[in-house]
DNA sequence: TCTTTAAGCAACCTCCGGGTTGCATATTAT
DNA sequence: ATAATATGCAACCCGGAGGTTGCTTAAAGA
C-alpha cells in the first residue's frame, strides 16, 4: 500500500511552487489563509496593482488549487485551501530529510 | 528578541519558491539533496537538455542559496544547501498553522 | 605535445508572465 | 428606471525565462 490517498491524483509540484513564486501572490495567499473570504475588489483594495492583474494573480493561485471562488451575487469570494501547499510542504520536508540522513552518515564517518 | 538569527538577512522567500518552480530544477534538487555533488556533466546525463541550460537552471538554483558550487579542477561541483529550503518549510508551516486556527474557531462557533 | 573533456561566455530566438487599457455584462442601490 | 458597483473578457505591450548554437579557455590524459 502507498502512503497515497487511494484516487488522489498526484498533482505535479512544480506547478504549486511557480504559484507561490510571486510577492504579490503571497501576500494573496497570507491574507486568505487568516480564513475569512475576500472579493476581488477587496484583495485589490491597498494594492498599487489593477484590479485586473489581481484577477489574473488569483487565477493562477485558483488553477493550483490553492483558492477556490464561490460567485455570489455581483461579486466572487476567493477562500484558501490547504491540500496543495499541504502537499509542497510534505516534500520539503522528505528534502530535508534527505539531507538530515547525508549529514548523519557523514557525522558517522568522521566520529568512526 | 526575535526569533530570527541575529544578522541573518532576511531572503525574500517569492525566489525562493520561484527557483522550486520548475520540473528540471525540482530533478536537479532532488538529485543534489541526497548528499553527493555532481559536476554539470554529470547533472546533464540523462537530461533531454543541453549542458548550457543545465547551467542556467542550476545558476538559479544558485542565486537564491539552495546550492553552491565549487571549483575542482576542470569542473565544478555543485552541492545542496538546506538553509533556504528550510525557511520556505518553514513558512509554509505558518500558513498551515493559520489555516488550522481557523478551522478550529469554526468548529467551536458550530459547536457552540 | 596533442587531444579530449569540462566548463564559461555571448548572441540569439521564442514564448509566456505580469501588467495595462477599454469595453461589456450582471447585480445592487437609489 | 437609472446609477453605481463588481466582475468578465479581449487586445495589447514588454521584458525576461528557458532553450539553442557557436566559439573560447582551462585541465587532464595519451
Amino acid at each position: 500500500m502507498s502512503h497515497q490517498r487511494r484516487n488522489a491524483k498526484r498533482r505535479p509540484r512544480a506547478p504549486v511552487f511557480a504559484a507561490l513564486g510571486d510577492e504579490t501572490r503571497l501576500s494573496l495567499v497570507a491574507k486568505l489563509c487568516g480564513g475569512q473570504p475576500y472579493s476581488i475588489s477587496q484583495l485589490t483594495q491597498g494594492s498599487k496593482l489593477t484590479r485586473q492583474a489581481i484577477t489574473k494573480h488569483l487565477r493562477v493561485l485558483e488553477c493550483v488549487g490553492i483558492v477556490h471562488s464561490v460567485r455570489t451575487g455581483r461579486e466572487s469570494l476567493f477562500e484558501f485551501d490547504r491540500q496543495p501547499i499541504e502537499e509542497i510542504r510534505e516534500y520539503l520536508d522528505f528534502v530535508s530529510q534527505q539531507w538530515d540522513q547525508t549529514l548523519s552518515r557523514l557525522k558517522l564517518f568522521v566520529e568512526d
